[in-house]
DNA sequence: TTACTTATTGTAAAAAAAACAATAATTAGT
DNA sequence: ACTAATTATTGTTTTTTTTACAATAAGTAA
């Protein structure tokens, strides 16, 4: 065995993934573009790409999303990262996935660089991808379904005025239950909604109330009143 | 602006930092060790250092922590990874973060390698650390207070045999609260403690009994029963 | 105006959590 | 062996939260 020198560490790259979620007809999806590039062309994958030597995550993040799809100010969180010696296979590249949600019909997609196409593809429907991508994608989806119930994130991917209805199905689709519907208004109660005075159009019943989630009076609540969401 | 190679981007670093914690005297502690190398020499730190190239993450985890302090067979989990371009004076090193609970009695620490000494350190009593270990300190305490309300792992850093006391006042510490006695053994009645009949020693009042956590019988609750541990 | 469908509110039963009180058990010292 | 001291342990009541189910109200389209 021979020494290893300290330059013989300063050989690898790293990479960041941003696992995008939105949701639409009922159904919770993700970001994926399709590769024009070696390795994994033509592949389906999550967006991501190497990071500058002196660039910081969370602005590579915001740059590679940005080249990729087109999508711009879009707040991402850390999720995991993956560092197995060989998940790529043109050298050792860690890399550290981000993941944010957001309003689907807020943005337009648009593939550029080396995307070939992207698109928003149902959790249900997602293909074999490049690299780990599949493992990254259930994983982080693993840490989004746990931060829903803690934390009011899923007002960032309804559409900002929604019925109380699509309200209960999104946790009803992310947590695999029925709720009853009477009873998850009461427990709602207490979130900062506030309802307009617009309803649901085009449909042959009575329409139902949109409401908004106040993030303002959210924050000051949690301060204030120690207030904390559960859901 | 001139082009970036793709072997331009093939000249970073990753290091593994493993947060170790225990409980002893009514405290959470981590174990720390003095650095006797540059940078930041003398500094007290976390145990971590880079990751040889072929090498897979919680093999290099493993590989750090035995070569600093001695300790052995310590089963870590992934925490947050930082990365920050100037976090380290030699070049670009993303770290990235694990941690783990153990018995303090249980392990015999024992500097070596580079680390000048290894200790427990009170986390009321942390000094100011090399690097930004500061940071990655308390983000990992986070996160483990986090998972202390959600699964059993403070059966962990607890004696292997605990007064269901001692059991307690480690989740008063941990959440800076005090509980009320009677109703906390109530809502412990779900769990799998067994008895010992053994009792507290060289105590001038009633001893308590000891109990232990029985793990088997906890996954199989988790996996038949649908039991999920929550305080 | 009517039929239809869903929104919205209400009430009662069940379960869980919180507060508080009482009793039992053990040790150390006399 | 007895007593004082201290904590372990169990119980009971009250309050709060959750669950289940039912009833009513409201808006649209025909």
């Amino acid at each position: 065995m021979y020494k290893i020198e300290i330059n013989d560490f300063f050989t690898s790259a790293f990479s960041v993934d941003c696992v995008i979620f939105g949701y639409s007809d009922g159904e919770i999806k993700a970001l994926l573009i399709q590769r024009g590039m070696e390795p994994y062309t033509h592949f389906w994958a999550i967006p991501g790409d190497l990071v500058y030597p002196s660039e910081d995550l969370p602005d590579a993040a915001q740059r590679v999303l940005h080249e990729l799809t087109g999508l711009e100010n879009v707040e991402m969180h850390q999720s995991r990262t993956f560092g197995s010696p060989n998940r790529h296979p043109q050298g050792r590249v860690i890399t550290i996935s981000y993941f944010a949600l957001i309003r689907i019909s807020d943005f337009e997609i648009k593939a550029s660089s080396w995307a070939e196409k992207a698109m928003w593809v149902s959790l249900n429907d997602i293909p074999e991808l490049a690299f780990d991508h599949n493992q990254i994608l259930s994983s982080t989806y693993g840490l989004l379904k746990q931060k829903l119930s803690n934390e009011p994130i899923c007002f960032e991917m309804l559409e900002q005025r929604f019925t109380l209805n699509e309200f209960q199905q999104l946790y009803e689709y992310a947590f695999d239950q029925t709720l009853d519907k009477a009873n998850f208004r009461k427990k709602i109660k207490t979130l900062p909604l506030v309802p307009s005075n617009e309803s649901q159009k085009n449909v042959r019943h009575r329409p139902a109330k949109l409401f908004s989630f106040d993030y303002e009076k959210y924050s000051s609540a949690v301060k204030d009143d120690n207030f904390q969401f559960k859901l």
